[in-house]
DNA sequence: TTGAAAGCGCTAACAG
DNA sequence: CTGTTAGCGCTTTCAA
């Protein structure tokens, strides 16, 4: 700030007009009196300046308020430390911690995320991947509604990492709906309903096989009936279509893809008259923003998305580290948990309650 | 992709490793048969090219399936080609539809969105304006929590548009409250109010202030009474502070600062077994996700967020191509309208009301 | 209308 | 451990 003010040095770069102000490593390394080369290791190679220089610059550059221009950065080393994250529906409260968690960890490293939305459309989803190549070091999908194919396709040429969904060779954060879902069947059970209706979500959606699957297993296992209506649109929208048919389908509880679709079930509900959950429990995935304050409270499966996000963040910025990626791709699982609340109760009927009746 | 695969090429690059694939304008243009300055004209300047060669180097850049580096763009031209975009709190469903409308018209116009969550902090705010300044083009400021001072200082070395904030020289979106506020005051007169209570959002909100200052005219026109209580954080979280002073201050209807804080006041009241709208109105700025299921359903005053998110690009991006932003800044000023719902009714003992009675 | 040439600010061999 | 030297891929004068 006192000597080498922004453009005040009749320089190497001459009488061209230097975009905006800026300091550049040319003015440290002048001020510092080392090489330009010198100053750009102190930042990225600390480790190969002797700690004394690496101070000094340090210091010099403080004091000038020298920020590295990103895009010089990028050119010769092709490193952007930028992140692209894309999700299938950036309405939708789900993933708002997801973002919160993924944002967190990327600026904590020094990583600028660019978030995109792709409404739900794979085309969309795979272009966009392909446009952003060269502007991000690598990709969190999450929710991907691409195919495994396409998947695999797009990893051979970018760094990518899965959320809640699994593709062979491909890294990701997973929540992991199993035990949960077990949980959610035997608490049902113990109400004393005897057949459940699933309300299944997008059908390129991995999450929504794996919990009807889940589902499946655990109705098997408790020797009660599952069936599986849809698919329906994972949205409030899709509620209307969903309740009707899982109101005729004889079941007395009924398990919804996720909470947005399980609060427009509720609704429909409470248009037609159904009492819930007297008439008939409901319950859904997804511990959403507004699933404690709708009417009734909804009984859902939560998943620690904040944690998911950070994770596939962590995961993304190790395969940019260690050896470029070279690496056994390896993945986590969160485990998710039930929330009781007051949209499930007794079958309507069931003589068989929990002791607490 | 026929005959210049990436890296086929021994050209000019030599043996250094071109990161990973892809093709550079060189490439383009030898299989052109022209220089590289044509086809970066091609592009960035088409009207300087002759129709047929420019025409011909697209068809060529197409075949070869030809990207440009943004970081070699940026380079040169000091232009990215990319929005940042600031918001006080990803997880509040109010920003989601803003951030939708902004996300879709960048992405129309070819430039790419980085989002940034300032978690409602002045000096994260401020700091990750001056950590993107050269990673981007321009900032669209939300809801702004900097002081006026302090964004004119930041407005004097970048680009920024705001949204809901006025700051003298600064374009700015604006969801209009005035009206709408005025509406809601003559529907709680209506319904025999006398006396509002207005609960305060952070101070450093400009549209607290707006709100504020908007009710206090309406009720004085309409000679109620209105008394202005807080401030209260703008989450669900601060509901029952805010619903308890607002039932103390004796007060027949209350507006919230947002929705966030009206539905935690409605949970308030539901604990402590006030009624809604019985024995207590109850309304709220910013028409959320959640605010129709509530229970009671709430009535707010909803802004057109998502108009405003794309308005406040379209500035952007006007101000970027038209001269550098030296124009006059202008403003766009978009109405809200308001949403009658369960949660207001005719004041408690109040004897005139409104026809439909 | 086009081509040649000079960088943008930084990183990364390669010497020393 | 540090300096010198080439570029990264593109834009932009400047001439032709």
């Amino acid at each position: 700030m006192t000597e080498v003010g922004a453009g005040s040095s009749p320089g190497p770069a001459g009488r061209r007009r230097r975009p905006p102000s800026d300091v550049t490593i040319h003015d440290v390394a002048r001020a510092a009196g080392v090489a330009a080369s010198t100053v750009s290791r102190s930042f990225g190679r600390p480790e190969r300046v002797n700690i004394r220089t690496r101070e000094h610059v340090r210091a010099v550059a403080e004091q000038l308020n020298y920020r590295p221009n990103p895009a010089a950065r990028a050119l010769p080393s092709g490193r952007t430390y930028t992140l692209g994250l894309l999700v299938p529906d950036i309405t939708n409260p789900f993933f708002f911690d997801l973002i919160r968690g993924a944002e967190r960890q990327a600026s904590a490293a020094g990583y600028t995320l660019v978030l995109s939305d792709t409404e739900e459309s794979p085309s969309r989803e795979a272009r966009t991947v392909e446009q952003l190549h060269r502007a991000v070091d690598g990709f969190v999908l999450a929710s991907s509604r691409l195919s495994a194919d396409r998947i695999r396709q797009l990893a051979a040429d970018n760094i990518l990492v899965l959320i809640n969904r699994r593709v062979a060779g491909v890294p990701c954060a997973v929540a992991d709906n199993t035990d949960s879902t077990r949980q959610l069947v035997e608490h049902l059970a113990s109400l004393g309903h005897r057949r459940l209706a699933y309300l299944g979500g997008p059908r390129p959606s991995w999450s929504n096989a794996q919990r009807w699957e889940a589902l499946r297993e655990a109705a098997q296992e408790k020797e009660l009936t599952a069936v599986r209506l849809g698919p329906y649109p994972p949205f409030m929208a899709g509620g209307p279509a969903a309740a009707d048919a899982a109101i005729g389908s004889g079941a007395t509880a009924v398990i919804a893809f996720n909470a947005l679709l399980a609060i427009g079930v509720l609704r429909r509900c409470a248009d037609r008259g159904i009492r819930v959950p007297e008439d008939i429990s409901i319950a859904g995935y997804d511990d959403i923003f507004g699933a404690d304050f709708c009417s009734p409270p909804l009984t859902t499966v939560a998943s620690p998305i904040q944690d998911v996000g950070r994770a596939a963040v962590d995961l993304l910025l190790g395969r940019l580290t260690t050896h470029q990626g070279r690496r056994e791709p390896h993945g986590v699982t969160l485990p998710c948990y039930l929330r009781i609340r007051d949209s499930t109760g007794r079958a309507p009927g069931g003589e068989r309650g929990d002791p607490a009746g």
